[in-house]
DNA sequence: AATATTAATCGTAATATTGCAATGAACTAA
DNA sequence: TTAGTTCATTGCAATATTACGATTAATATT
């Protein structure tokens, strides 16, 4: 179907499932990356670091906008974005709670 | 196009991409988590745990897997899955260097 | 006002993903 | 052997994702 059926699992299960599946692109993940790494965040700029067409930066952008995990700024005609702290921190807990369940007292059955 | 320019990315990039994608469906997550919960994880168990059909549940546990994160014991007829503890943990020290990017650092541009 | 710049949006083509019925393969039990 | 059990694979339909050319909207510059 291509459809994923949300309504049978949980919502904290789909809450992890749609921070993972926002990482699953490597040009989101190099937005990210770049957004970290430097100050000036402009999208051109972004378009000039990563090498997709402008359409396509701007596309992915919005997806990262869209679960909080960055905001953009409006100067001028350049939108200026950057991580969002509060909401990349949040994040974070709810992804390491999952990554981190717990392996030692498991039994290994193969 | 639907197909991700990979060749643009660094493996790393590539790299975090992927298993954040097998991520990307709560049906994966689910499986992961029971995996995690109980000891005896039968292929059957799964599929009467999640609620969808078997050879859907036979397909999101081949990409596992793929990924290495889980492997599969045949016994009998039987096919007992479990969590791949040192793929594992070898996944988490790539996701965590990811997700732990410093925030203190960055002006907040917006 | 006319032109330039920047980025969002629209439309569309190509490919990927999801889900399942039907089937097949491997083993078990009678 | 025959029937049953368990799970993988195949094939297909429906939907989602990715990428980009063309366009639009908003602002800046001359």
């Amino acid at each position: 179907m291509g459809l994923a059926k949300t309504e049978m699992f949980t919502d904290h299960q789909n809450e992890i499932s749609l921070f993972a599946k926002v990482f699953g692109h490597p040009a989101r993940v190099a937005i990210l990356q770049q957004l970290f790494k430097i100050d000036a965040c402009y999208c051109g700029d972004l378009v000039n670091e990563i090498g997709l067409a402008q359409p396509t930066i701007s596309q992915h952008l919005k997806e990262l906008k869209h679960l909080g995990l960055i905001k953009g700024n409006v100067e001028g005609t350049s939108v200026c974005y950057c991580i969002h702290k509060e909401n990349w921190t949040a994040m974070k807990t709810v992804m390491f709670e999952f990554l981190n369940q717990d392996l030692t007292q498991k039994q290994d059955c193969c």
